[in-house]
DNA sequence: TAGCTGAGTTCGAAAAACGAACGCAAGGGA
DNA sequence: TCCCTTGCGTTCGTTTTTCGAACTCAGCTA
């Protein structure tokens, strides 16, 4: 009754973090990034009891994150998980998820289990808060809070 | 065993996606972020359980999200939970959270709980990923992913 | 016809979360 | 001194989730 409560609130911050911080959820969304599409692949790459695999890619397609398409193996029809626009848009929260462990859970110099490249640059990617009016990029020390009512 | 087995892995996205992927500690770091800091406070804006608020703090003191700070409060010292450089240093996911929530969960019309406004120039606040090398933004598909071995 | 495979579903056991009651230290009032 | 209050947890029995092994099912393939 109380975690499911944040789930309706009003809040655009306090829904994404209730959906998103259910346990597995954010671990399935960093390995769909990764690429993996089928239900077998999260199973056997993740670790994850079949049932709640089961459970949260519903929850995902539900909310428009996922979608299930359609694709031929050998010979039959067979359903695989992508993201939607609505999915592809968390983007940001993962580079940041990943911003942050680059800099503070690195175990060793390099020791990472995958890179990103910025395909037309070869640059690095990170993570950032900016204003949309003046451009700078913004700490929560800039920022203010104002409750409303 | 496999959940947390995440924890340890050497991968800059999958740890810091199942530490804050733990029910309950992407809500605390909302609050916490929102100004909360006690611990009464915290079970009684969130309807978290005193047990499992009580660990959620611990994990988050454990890896330095948090500090506890003594203060006086009616002549007696009390404690309160405060964010390290590493919790600030999580502001982004938080925004990140948020720039998704407001395009793609917002109910209605301005129909916040709170406001964000940059304090120099009372602009808007928004998360965005951009290439380290040209300083171009990103999205999922200029990225690419690597393997590693 | 029997076996295999991908994608789930089922179900009993284990783990996590819930929530009400309890503990405790220190200050204030009578 | 004794009792009440407050803030911050801890305990413990119950409910909810998760786990994991087994089962199902449809459609190839041998």
């Amino acid at each position: 009754m109380s975690y499911a409560s944040f789930a309706s609130q009003p809040c655009t911050l306090g829904r994404p973090a209730a959906l998103l911080g259910e346990r597995w959820t954010l671990l399935l969304l960093r390995q769909i990034f990764l690429g993996t599409r089928r239900f077998e692949d999260f199973q056997s790459t993740m670790e994850i009891s079949r049932s709640v695999l089961t459970d949260r890619l519903n929850v995902l397609l539900q909310e428009g994150v996922l979608k299930r398409v359609p694709y031929q193996h050998e010979g039959r029809t067979r359903h695989e998980y992508r993201l939607t626009e609505k999915g592809r848009d968390l983007y940001p929260v993962l580079m940041a998820l990943r911003t942050w462990g680059e800099k503070w859970m690195a175990p060793e110099e390099e020791d990472e289990s995958f890179h990103l490249h910025h395909r037309d640059c070869g640059g690095g990617v990170r993570a950032k808060v900016e204003c949309t009016e003046c451009g700078v990029e913004l700490t929560a020390r800039d920022v203010q809070v104002t409750a409303r009512q």
